[in-house]
DNA sequence: ATCTGATCATCT
DNA sequence: AGATGATCAGAT
């Protein structure tokens, strides 16, 4: 990594860490965004509302938040007993076979190299506007978890790959699943069966577990 | 349509 | 309570 790479990444996580005990409602305030009342129709809001307060400028392009540090911002729910909520999206699956993906040119492991996270309070007591970010931290798999990763990655890839896709579970994957990702249970997108025929099929996605993050948050 | 940001809602 | 399967909003 070059130095100046290494200063911005600094400069990142310095003003990551200024919002560390801020409230919502505080950021909101800060960027000019309303609060809603809660996000079962705003889902993705407090990680918009993030990228909006750090400068993310990737949009919704395949590529990592912040494209020339090759960093990618993950919001991570924290519950009241200080232990991920959710699982993390990480990106959308290929889903249309073609053994061209290589893990070490995959999405998804683009996104996985190097990440800055963000704790933030969910707790579903307390209103949203009133819950405070923890303290972010920079992460990078070290290469006992790429291996993990990596294998749970070429594991639910190849069965894509060999037209098996359906025939994958969710509870596939040490760290890593695959998970719909999709605006209804009816959205449909073009995959190839075992004879090569395309098919439709509901859309998936890579998403980190629970149990992976909370490795993170020193919950191993 | 398909990517991003995710959490909701239900089942076990 | 935890995980799986379903769903919501916005950008391109």
């Amino acid at each position: 990594m070059t130095r100046d790479i290494a200063s911005a990444e600094a400069e990142l996580l310095a003003r990551a860490n200024k919002l560390a005990g801020s409230t919502l409602a505080d950021v909101a305030a800060a960027t000019g965004n309303p609060v809603p009342l809660d996000l079962r129709k705003a889902k993705g809001w407090i990680g918009e509302l993030l990228e909006c307060a750090l400068g993310a400028t990737a949009g919704s392009r395949p590529v990592p938040d912040f494209p020339e540090l090759g960093i990618e911002m993950k919001t991570l729910p924290v519950g009241r007993n200080g232990r991920a909520r959710e699982s993390t999206f990480v990106c959308t699956a290929t889903v249309r076979g073609g053994h061209t993906e290589t893990w070490e040119n995959s999405p998804v492991r683009a996104k996985l190299n190097r990440m800055l996270w963000i704790p933030v309070d969910a707790d579903p007591e307390r209103p949203l506007a009133q819950r405070r970010l923890g303290r972010p931290f920079l992460w990078s798999p070290c290469a006992a978890e790429e291996s993990v990763l990596r294998n749970d990655w070429e594991e639910i890839m190849d069965m894509i790959a060999i037209g098996e896709l359906a025939a994958i579970s969710s509870e596939m994957g040490t760290w890593l699943q695959l998970r719909p990702k999709a605006m209804h249970g009816s959205a449909r997108t073009t995959t190839f069966d075992e004879n090569g025929v395309p098919t439709k099929t509901l859309p998936r996605g890579f998403y980190l577990r629970a149990a992976f993050t909370n490795r993170l948050l020193g919950h191993g």
